[in-house]
DNA sequence: CCAAGGAGTGCACTGAGTGCCATGCGTACC
DNA sequence: GGTACGCATGGCACTCAGTGCACTCCTTGG
């Protein structure tokens, strides 16, 4: 992606710091990006036009439809990297590893994205929430997310007796628990702790689908343990108590 | 309305009472969803425009509008009773329902839909599979599925630590399984048995989450399993043990 | 016979998105 | 130095989805 200095795939949102690499950064799409916001937030996206967006960025209409697909692309600016960057991380693995752990993992590196600009984010929350144009679009982006992680679990579960849907099934409540997750973060206005509340969404996934959760790494427990269950108790009640018995979670 | 030699497609059961304007069966609609699909088949969906529909159907345009908000909505004619029927069937419930074992039978709900005009759901799919715009469509429409089931289940577990993660990760991991299966269903054209697929799917997220599976119908377990294991090994081997153990998955 | 209301329609308008071509600017090559 | 080229941008006209409004029927009811 980074091949060529000021090519054709300059993206980064407006806060974000690039001078490490040396590439002038595209000065008109973050124009583009900040303008667009400045109006959806002080009259609301609807009552935006792009003509709008691109008096105020001082640029020609037709520029906008260069740099943005479409009037919805723009509220997201930065997807289009961290879904590269995720589907290469995916791909980077040596196969060695528990796969659902490897995709939360993969999880975590979109919150992160998230989590970098706290602001700009969550001023996209709030737009998101209540112009529905945005939600269905934003469906779309997590799709994508959801598509990646589900293909790379159907590889690793290629073996499996019903790989394809474990692997759709377990995508989906990864991705599920993460938006959980990350609504919650950005309903605090970014001030929880990001990472502590994914991760404790995600372990619930991985022990629903049978990753390791946080190994213990160091302390010496005792060698057995024995859990007693009534029959029709429900599996996650029983793998909670598992989990507090092992003293793990 | 019957008089227009365009509208020969029985395509769609609109037996039933409408949802939207309880005023009966309007032809009128049923008119426009046969034109459309049939422009759409033979000359794709972004090659027909609102005007070439409502020529074929012989109706004015702005009637399109009157019974579909957009282009799209044309072509999930019926998604709109569903939700209804849907929402209306976890709401009748009388809260003592096992609330996982609930979702499901929601979610049978919507494969019955489909499985009720297989030849109308298969060249749905066709459709939505190669137009972009069509598959971002339906991705909003699953979604407020989703989000009934989800509210259903954030009710069930409203007393659970974590109910509302568990609520949003169960509703995605349900429709991820009926997706799964629902595709595969479409893929043979409807010829393979719709129900069993998704029994097959559901009863995979039941066992992940504790809904007791496929009641063994008759025959009365122990009431109590004891599970004994070493401290150290990986919690997921615990879990398959617990699942073989307690019969399930 | 008339009033009211709803269903259908025509018309004009907004705004997103596209294709095409002109313009300006820097660089490479002669 | 000048010309040719590539490239980013801007301007213009066009298509098409979707909306607001006003008008015509046609039905229903008094």
């Amino acid at each position: 992606m980074r091949t060529l200095p000021g090519a054709t795939f300059p993206l980064m949102s407006s806060e974000k710091a690039d001078a490490g690499t040396g590439t002038g950064k595209p000065p008109m799409r973050d124009a583009l990006v900040a303008a667009a916001f400045q109006l959806f937030l002080e009259r609301g996206y609807e009552q935006t036009t792009i003509d709008d967006i691109v008096a105020l960025a001082g640029v020609g209409r037709r520029s906008f439809f260069r740099y943005f697909p479409s009037k919805e692309d723009v509220v997201f600016p930065d997807h289009e990297r961290c879904l590269a960057d995720m589907t290469a991380f995916l791909a980077a693995g040596t196969g060695d590893e528990e796969p659902v752990r490897r995709v939360c993992d993969a999880a975590r590196l979109v919150l992160r994205m998230y989590a970098e600009n706290p602001t700009f984010s969550v001023q996209r929350y709030r737009l998101t929430k209540q112009v529905p144009g945005l939600r269905a679009y934003e469906l779309s982006v997590v799709w994508r997310y959801e598509r990646a992680l589900a293909e790379y679990l159907r590889r690793r579960f290629a073996a499996r007796r019903d790989g394809t849907l474990q692997a759709d099934v377990i995508a989906a409540a990864v991705v599920a628990a993460h938006n959980n997750a990350l609504r919650s973060w950005l309903r605090s206005d970014g001030q929880d702790e990001a990472s502590a509340t994914v991760d404790h969404a995600l372990a619930y996934v991985q022990s629903a689908f049978g990753g390791t959760p946080v190994p213990p790494a160091g302390e010496q427990p005792e060698d057995v343990v024995v859990v007693v269950s009534r029959r029709d108790a429900p599996l996650w009640r029983v793998v909670q108590e598992i989990e507090s018995t092992l003293g793990r979670g």
